[in-house]
DNA sequence: AAATCTTTATAATTTTTTTAAAAAGATTTG
DNA sequence: CAAATCTTTTTAAAAAAATTATAAAGATTT
């Protein structure tokens, strides 16, 4: 059994902020961390002396002194690996302590039901790595996020990614790349992303809406994830709202998600064309280089208005859906975020007018809908800080 | 501006400990606190010249050394008047510090709705007090629970119960009656009242349903009662989800209220009873010393055939509204609790029929539904200990 | 440009926690 | 059944951390 100390939880916990909000002061990284300026300001001198840490400069003027301001050493060599998995796509990317990308962003089609997933990922993961030639004990662990009924603490998807030898994922992908291994559901790192570095910074309770294959969500409660008694909080996109009789993938009928998919996003336009609706997707959809839902996203992003058309039912769905989680979140905001928020201006005209009309105005009033800065990155940036925050840096 | 030292603050919490937990060793008011072992020793001898504590006897063997246990001193003039207000009927009573009732439970029914309800109020709550002969100065304050968008920090129920002059609802009582005031919303009280007192205690994700005029929900995240960004959370009672499009109070159709607030069950016996239906109500409806609403929970108590058919269609719905919360929040438990949970036993299985119709089965596997053991007291009991939860003990 | 005001950084003091030791009581064993 | 052992509580001593106070640095004002 691994004990950590207090010195080494407050040296991983000072890192950890320095990770989040780059250039710090020892007062704020003291606020941040709760701890007295003087043990602050020993920590971190021990930490510039092991090279984690580097003095940045001063922090502008706020009417005395200057601030010392102190920042993650880019130079030292400390390396996170981030891979970010959907339905069709694993994404990867190796990032050092101060966010900069060492290895760039390296694509692998993957089908996650495949039945040699996990053995296919593992592999890629370790080719990228040799092919930058950093070495193992160098790299602080990989972070990876998915879809599915993520356990993170036994490190198991229920839903796919099942070792072909039976054994836990997590367990399997760390003694295959020799190196500590994070796993979490898709939407539940993309809140984290909003939470830690983008619009949900400072924020006490936020919704963050994955908006992808299906509608994911991630919720921030008291200012941290909350992932419930079991760890499967936020599965949005099952909730009975549906008027249609329609079957959903999880085998119930009336789920938000059977309107609101991409997937039955891309089926409406084809039935569409089919019925000869005239949209410039009849064109992109023959490029089969790319999958049909970027084609669509696309459509929507150039204005076709077959595409918004269909876009708009199923925000306007969903915002009916977010209409019920304001009544019981009565969260400051909700984020738009994931893939299908790059639509995002699209969207919120739908959304929030579902959210006028089924809202108690008293409680909607103070709820501000918000789109994602991060939307591609969102993810890895998340799966690597999963990693930051598992670290200890001994 | 009053300044809390952290003395202070560790003695409120010790006696917050011993209120809520009775009979405790001074190890367990350590874990409970948080705080060393020394300096709970201290502080308990503290307390303990100042008669707030006394000891109680030596603890269960587990082994070893017997411990000390403490309990707080039922002698100590310190009084808590604790109030629950309803939409037709207010209840008073007052507690020592040992929860025992130095005053019991008097009634006044009052409209909630009434111009002149705050001055009613007040002269009700100084009325008793005055009858019982303690004085102010031994009384730590009065808790207030009431229906309504309460806003705690501010002290106002923007629902009802306005002061005639316009002023602050809170500020008012606490003039009125030369005592410290606090209110809050009946649901989160009767939440509180299950986290400290009742089946949710030592359980971190629970939701708590108020089953009464309206359905209330108070949400237990992480070990703690939340109240979402503005105060405002567990609206459970107006999401959409409703197939009728019957108007609701608040303005909106389609809201869970329409089918399950006890208002509606009572208007749906009484029309099942014009179109000729069999049942003892119409007998216990021509008793009008007891609102309606009561006849009805009576009659399902006796099991009356048409009273549980038309509870068992709004548990349905209740069910259906819970199954969305499970999917939202994945609590560890759900507890029906509040004045309609007294038929408690006859809602659990359309409850449990609507959670096995509309959840996934692996998020729902881990919810259980159980009974509150409080009912009539839940609320009471919360109104107290919300003037412990802010009382100093200087 | 000197004086004042703010804020950071360091030092001294106090408080609190951690660790260790002692005491009390239950359980086991000869 | 009594002595010995084992647990756990209680008290005491040492170490760590948080407050408080002071000094230093830099910005703003007069």
């Amino acid at each position: 059994m691994t004990v950590t100390t207090k010195g080494q939880q407050l040296r991983a916990d000072i890192i950890k902020q320095l990770y989040y909000r780059k250039a710090l002061s020892l007062t704020e990284i003291s606020k941040r961390t709760k701890k007295s300026l003087p043990l602050i300001t020993a920590t971190v001198n021990m930490l510039i002396k092991e090279q984690y840490i580097i003095e940045q400069g001063l922090a502008p003027s706020t009417g005395g002194r200057r601030a010392q301001t102190f920042l993650l050493n880019p130079k030292k060599e400390k390396y996170v690996v981030a891979v970010a998995m959907d339905q069709l796509t694993t994404r990867m990317v190796i990032y050092n302590l101060a966010q900069e990308i060492v290895m760039p962003v390296k694509n692998l089609d993957l089908d996650i039901q495949d039945q040699e997933a996990v053995a296919k990922l593992s592999r890629f993961i370790n080719r990228q790595i040799e092919a930058t030639g950093l070495a193992k004990n160098h790299i602080l662990g990989v972070g990876i996020g998915m879809p599915g009924f993520v356990n993170i603490t036994e490190g198991i998807n229920y839903s796919c990614l099942k070792p072909a030898d039976g054994s836990n994922l997590r367990q399997y992908l760390a003694q295959a790349l020799g190196l500590p291994v994070h796993i979490d559901n898709d939407s539940s790192l993309i809140a984290l992303a909003e939470l830690n570095f983008g619009v949900a910074r400072d924020k006490k309770d936020v919704l963050v809406v994955n908006i992808g294959w299906g509608t994911g969500l991630g919720m921030i409660v008291n200012g941290s994830l909350y992932r419930g008694s079991s760890g499967y909080a936020g599965e949005f996109s099952h909730i009975p709202l549906s008027k249609t009789s329609n079957l959903c993938s999880c085998g119930k009928v009336g789920c938000l998600e059977v309107d609101t998919s991409l997937l039955v996003m891309v089926a409406n336009a084809e039935k569409a064309l089919a019925d000869g609706s005239v949209s410039i997707m009849s064109e992109l959809f023959k490029d089969e280089q790319k999958h049909k839902a970027d084609h669509f996203l696309d459509a929507v992003v150039k204005r076709d208005p077959l595409a918004i058309a269909i876009l708009s039912d199923a925000a306007f769905q969903i915002g009916k859906g977010l209409a019920t989680l304001i009544h019981i979140m009565n969260p400051e905001s909700i984020v738009l975020s994931g893939r299908g928020a790059k639509a995002g201006k699209m969207l919120l005209p739908a959304i929030e007018q579902a959210i006028n009309e089924f809202c108690i105005p008293r409680i909607a009033e103070k709820t501000t809908i918000v789109l994602s800065k991060l939307i591609e990155d969102a993810e890895l940036m998340a799966s690597a800080s999963l990693v930051i925050a598992h670290s200890l840096f001994n």
